[in-house]
DNA sequence: TGAATTACCTAAGCCAATTAGGCAACCCGG
DNA sequence: CCGGGTTGCCTAATTGGCTTAGGTAATTCA
C-alpha cells in the first residue's frame, strides 16, 4: 500500500486548490478526498473536519491576500497606493476566487483576531497616509474603502455586470476614482 | 391525523422566518420540517427540495425588497433619494438579515431574469434622474452605488466593525455623502 | 353520501460526516 | 540488517440529511 505522504498543510493546500476550481462551497472532506485519491476518514488525521478544513483555507486565503496587498502598497503612496491595494484584491478573487469566497468566512472572534485580519485594516489605514484626514475620519475612510473593494468584487463575481456594457473594469477605474477624489475632499 | 394545512406560500414564508432566526445556510428540508411540526418528505409535494426551497426564499426576498426600495424612493429625489433608497437596503438587511443573504444567493439567468433582480437596477438608475450625468456614465454610477451599498452591509452584517469606534451608522452616513458628492461631481 | 383529490405519512436508498479501531509502511536504535 | 515503536491510511459502523415511491386518511364536491 503506497501513503500519498499527507501533511496538515499539504491537505490544506489542496483544498484551497479545489475551492477555487470547484468553489468554496463544494470544499468539503469528501471532495478534497476524492482529489487526493484518499479515503475520507484519512483527513482526519491532518484537519478537524469539513469545517476545521474550511477555516484552514481561509486563513491560507487571509495571510496570501494580506501578503499580496502589502506587498502592492509597499513604496507607493496616495492615489498610487490605493490602485495597487484595489487591484491586489480584485487580482486575487480572480485568480483565487475559490480564496476569495473563503476570506468571506465567519470566523469566531478569537481566530479572527489571531487571523492576518487584522492585517488587511492596517494595511488600509496605512494607505490613508498620503492622505490628510483627521485622526477621528480615518475608520471612517477605512471603512469606505474596504465597502466599494469588497462591495465591487463581489457584485461583479456573482456576475452581476456580465449582462450589461460598458466593460467592468472601466466602472471599477471610476469608482476608484471616487475614493481617491473623496479622500482628498474629505466631507 | 391533523393536517397542518401547508401550502408552497406558507412553506417559503416559514422558510424565511426561518432563515432571519437561524441564518440562510441553515435553511434545509430538516430544519424547515422540524419548525413545522411536520416529517420532511411532506415538504416535497409543496416545493422541490431544498434547493428549490432557497431559490423561492431568495425569489420572495427580492422582491418584498424591491418592493420595499421602490417605495422609500417614490417622490423624492437627488440626496434624499440616496439616503431613502440605501436605508431600505440596510433596514432590510438588520430585520431580516437571511432573507438579505438570501438575496445574494446566485440564481441561474433564466430565474434571474424572471426575478426581482432587475427591479433592483432600475431603482438605482432612477435614482440618477435627480443628478445629471452622462448617458455613458450612468451603468458606472450605478454600479458604485451598488458596491457600496452591499459592501457595506456585507461587512457589517459580517461584524467587522463590531471591535472598533466609532459608530458604524457614522460611516454609513460618511459613506452615503462620499457617494452624492460624487454624483454631483462625477469625474 | 360516496368518489375523487390531496395532504401528510412510512419505508427505503443514497451520500456526507464523523468516530473507533486495525494493519502495514516507515523510522531508528541496535 | 533487523526488530519495535510510531504513524499514516485503511475498513467498519453510526448518525443524519436529501430524495423518491407509494400508502392512508382527511377533505371536497357532485
Amino acid at each position: 500500500m503506497v501513503r500519498a505522504g499527507l501533511t496538515t498543510e499539504r491537505v490544506v493546500q489542496a483544498g484551497a486548490e479545489l475551492a477555487d476550481d470547484l468553489g468554496f462551497a463544494e470544499l468539503t472532506a469528501s471532495t478534497l478526498a476524492r482529489r487526493l485519491g484518499v479515503k475520507v476518514p484519512s483527513l482526519y488525521s491532518h484537519v478537524g473536519g469539513t469545517q476545521d478544513l474550511r477555516t484552514r483555507v481561509a486563513l491560507l486565503a487571509l495571510a496570501e491576500l494580506a501578503d499580496r496587498a502589502a506587498l502592492a502598497v509597499a513604496g507607493r503612496s496616495g492615489k498610487e497606493a490605493l490602485v495597487a491595494l484595489a487591484e491586489s484584491y480584485r487580482g486575487y478573487a480572480r485568480e483565487h476566487p475559490g480564496r476569495y469566497a473563503a476570506t468571506r468566512m465567519r470566523l469566531d472572534t478569537a481566530t479572527a483576531m489571531a487571523s492576518a485580519g487584522p492585517r488587511h485594516s492596517q494595511l488600509t489605514r496605512a494607505i490613508l497616509r498620503g492622505y490628510h484626514l483627521a485622526e477621528a475620519e480615518q475608520n471612517h475612510a477605512v471603512r469606505l474603502i474596504g465597502s466599494v473593494i469588497h462591495g465591487y468584487i463581489e457584485l461583479e463575481s456573482a456576475g452581476g455586470f456580465d449582462h450589461s456594457l460598458p466593460d467592468a473594469t472601466e466602472s471599477w477605474n471610476r469608482a476608484l476614482d471616487v475614493v481617491d477624489i473623496a479622500l482628498r475632499n474629505w466631507p
